[in-house]
This record gives C-alpha cells, sequence and structure tokens, in this order.
DNA sequence: ATATAGTGCTACTTTTTTCGTAGCGCAAGA
DNA sequence: TCTTGCGCTACGAAAAAAGTAGCACTATAT
C-alpha cells in the first residue's frame, strides 16, 4: 500500500503502481499547466496564478503542496520552479508540445 | 476580471494554443487514464470502466465523447479504441510511463 | 416465444472539487 | 506612516464527479 509516504492517495487509483498514481497526480486540473508555465523558469505565486488564466489562488495552493510532496516543484528565492524531477518530466513532455501542433492541424481539416 | 469567456470548448484555455488546448483536455480526470487503458487494444464501455477503477458511467461516456471528438479514440467492432491520433499520442507518452518508476522510487527513498 | 445475460448508455441524487472574491499578515520602499 | 506587492487563507456559490438504478437493445439459450 502507499501508506507510507503521505497516505495522500492520490484521487482514484489504489493499485499503487507509480504509473497510476502519476496519471491520477497529472489529471488533476492545472497540474500539467502548471507544469507547462514553469518550463522557463522560476514564477511567483501570482505570476503562475496569472499564467494559469487566473486560477483560484485556493486551487492553486493545493496543486502546489501535492506538486511540492510529489517532489516536482520546488520553491526558490524567485518563486515556484521545477525540481530535477521536474524538469525531467518536462523533458518527457516536451516532444507531446510539438505533437499539440499537429494534431490541431489534423483536428480542423 | 480579464477576459470573459464564451461556452468554452475546451475547458479554461482561450489563448487558441494547441499545447493549451491538449493539456485542459488531457488535464481532465480520467482521460489519461483512459488512453493508458486502451492502450494494448480495444475495450468495451464496461470492461474500460472496470479498468479505470469502475468510473461512473455518466463521466466515463462524457469523456469518450470528448475523445471522439477530440479524434483520440473511436469505436470499433470490439469496442473503444485509439484513433492513429491517439496511437500516437500513446507513443508519446510511453517514455513518461517508464519515468514513473524512476520517480517513484525517488519520492520513496 | 420466452427468458437470460451482456451491452452501451441515460437519469437522477449526493458528494467532492473548483470557482470567484474578499481580505489577512508580512515585508520592503517612500 | 502609508503604500505596494507578496504568499496565502476563508468561504459561499457553482460546476464536476461519484454512486446507483435502470432502460433499450442484441444475442444466445430454453
Amino acid at each position: 500500500m502507499a501508506t507510507k509516504k503521505k497516505s495522500r492517495a492520490v484521487r482514484g487509483s489504489t493499485t499503487g503502481k507509480p504509473i497510476m498514481a502519476l496519471l491520477d497526480l497529472l489529471g488533476q486540473r492545472w497540474v500539467l499547466r502548471i507544469i507547462w508555465e514553469l518550463r522557463d523558469g522560476p514564477l511567483t505565486f501570482r505570476a503562475l496564478q496569472e499564467a494559469c488564466d487566473t486560477v483560484s489562488p485556493s486551487v492553486l495552493n493545493t496543486r502546489l503542496k501535492s506538486l511540492r510532496e510529489a517532489m516536482l516543484v520546488d520553491t526558490s528565492d524567485n518563486g515556484y520552479v521545477l525540481s530535477s524531477m521536474g524538469e525531467e518530466l518536462q523533458t518527457e513532455f516536451s516532444p507531446l508540445y510539438h505533437w499539440a501542433e499537429k494534431w490541431a492541424a489534423k483536428r480542423q481539416s
């Protein structure tokens, strides 16, 4: 059981499989977006809020807590920043960002 | 406060940027999971429901509609199946599934 | 023809999550 | 002192998701 760390039971999946935990984490609203917005360096809480379509501060704070617990985000002097793991994840994602353009083109046709 | 949003197609992002639309779509609960569960071939509605921790049929149906509109999922004789675009996306994701193991290992240490 | 079982899916109520907004406590300048 | 900007909390309203029941249909069995 994943009751080791924080017993947070990342919403839904109790399988204990890392991929399920990850998909659950990333499947929370704004999580993917936050990681995306932090791609170019640190942002303050409010800057991050602005970047994410002025997401409500309560939700943003909740997400940042999750992401810090998940060791994907850290705090720095200049605000929130991707951790080394977070940057790795961002790197995994980058081809996806390119793919999105292709996807959009095909959708419209 | 900022721009008033019209009836949103894909929740949140008004930027019109494909990546935002994609992140919004994938950030809905169960969407990533559904794509993951369809990785090895078609699943019926109920099989898919079982695979996703018995997600409620209303939500599953809503997601499947979104995914069909997004041209990531199709229907087949054997149930729901990833479209060619859906398979591409799944391919983009696969390294991520490997990364999750590494992530989990690091988290617990 | 009737019964059975499995399918995709809708309808409805309850519960959870997110939104939207106001505002607190703190710190650095003017 | 009086701002200004910061991270963040509080809380009611709105939206989304969960949970459950069950319908219409099809295929197979009796």
